[in-house]
DNA sequence: AAATTTATGTCAGCCATATTGACATATTTT
DNA sequence: AAAATATGTCAATATGGCTGACATAAATTT
C-alpha cells in the first residue's frame, strides 16, 4: 500500500442519483440565509434573532413553548436571544389572559418593520426563481420541501403555514 | 395606545406568497440536516466535519482554497476541522504533484466508509420524498433549486455536481 | 537572482449559538 | 395539599464561526 489508502475516485451521482437534491439542497439554502445577513449586520442581529423575529412575527401571541418545538432547540438557547429582542423593543411578552403562566410573544410595530425587511431579499430571489417554473413548477416544488419534513412534523408545519 | 404597540395580526401568506417556501426551506432543511446527527454523535464529530469529510469524497484531489469556496468559511474555521479529520484518518493530505504548495485533500477508505453512512439517511429521506413525485416533479424541484442559489455561483455548481 | 505573490498553516483571542444540569417562581391541575 | 406545567435563570461547556498577525515553502514575476 502507498502512504495510507487515499481514495482516488469521487463518489458519483450515478452510484448515489440522490446526491443531486442532496448538494442543491447545501449550495441553495447557503445562498439562502446569507440573504438577510446584511440587514442583521446592522441591527447587530445574528441569524439567530432573525428565525425569532419572523415566527413571533408569523404567530402572534405563540408561547414560548411553541418557539422551542419550532426552533428545535433548548429554551436556554433561545433565552438569550429572546431577551435581547426584548430588551431592544422588537417583541413584546404578555402574560397569557387564560393561563397566566405564559408569556405570550407578540412583535412590536418595530420587530414588524425589522421582519419585513429581512423577509425581503429572500422573497425577491424565490421570486425570480419561480418566474421561469410556472405555477405547475412552483407546486412541485412545494410538494416536494412538505414531503422533505418529517412525516411526524408534516401536518403541525402545513396548518402553521396556512396560519 | 397600549403598553407598547404590540401587533396582533399575523404577517399573512396572503400579503407575502413566498413564505410558504420560505417556510418550507426552513422546516425542510432543519430536519434535513438532522439526519446525520445520530451517526455523527458516535463518531463524536459535528456537522462541520459531516460537510468537510462529504466535498472532499465528492471532490477527490480538491484544494483547500476549493473547500474554503465551497463552505463560504475562513481557513482559520475550516483548520481545526480539517486538522481532527486528518489526525484521525478519515482524510489524507498529499502534496501537490504540479504546484508543490497545494496540499489536495483526499479520502482514506475509512473517510468514504464515514461519508457513505453519513449520506444514506438523507439519501433515503429523498428517495421517499420523490416517490409520490414522478420525474417530472423531481426535475421541477431540481430546477427551482438551482435557480436559488446565487448566478454568479450556478455554473460553478452544476459543474461540481456533475463531478 | 531577487522580489513578489500564492497556497497553506498556525497562534491567539473573540463571538454567536448551541448544549446539559440544577434550581426558582408562579400558576394550574389533580 | 401535592404534583405538574410554563417559564426563567445561573453556571459551565462545546462547537463552529470570525479577525488579525505572522510563518513557510514554492511558484511567478521582475
Amino acid at each position: 500500500m502507498q502512504r495510507d489508502e487515499s481514495v482516488k475516485t469521487p463518489l458519483s451521482i450515478q452510484e448515489q442519483p440522490e446526491l443531486v437534491l442532496i448538494e442543491l439542497l447545501f449550495y441553495a439554502y447557503r445562498d439562502f440565509v446569507s440573504d438577510p445577513d446584511v440587514v442583521l449586520a446592522k441591527f447587530q442581529f445574528g441569524r439567530a434573532h432573525h428565525r425569532v423575529v419572523h415566527f413571533v412575527n408569523r404567530h402572534p401571541g405563540m408561547r414560548v413553548a411553541d418557539l422551542l418545538d419550532i426552533l428545535k432547540i433548548t429554551k436556554q438557547s433561545l433565552g438569550r436571544v429572546l431577551k435581547q429582542l426584548i430588551d431592544t423593543g422588537y417583541i413584546e411578552q404578555v402574560p397569557g389572559p387564560v393561563d397566566r403562566r405564559q408569556r405570550l410573544l407578540y412583535p412590536t410595530a418595530k420587530g414588524r418593520a425589522l421582519d419585513q425587511r429581512l423577509t425581503e431579499p429572500q422573497a425577491e430571489r424565490i421570486r425570480t426563481a419561480l418566474e421561469p417554473l410556472g405555477p405547475e413548477g412552483r407546486l412541485a416544488a412545494e410538494r416536494f420541501l412538505r414531503l422533505m419534513i418529517d412525516p411526524s412534523e408534516r401536518d403541525k408545519v402545513a396548518q402553521m403555514i396556512e396560519q
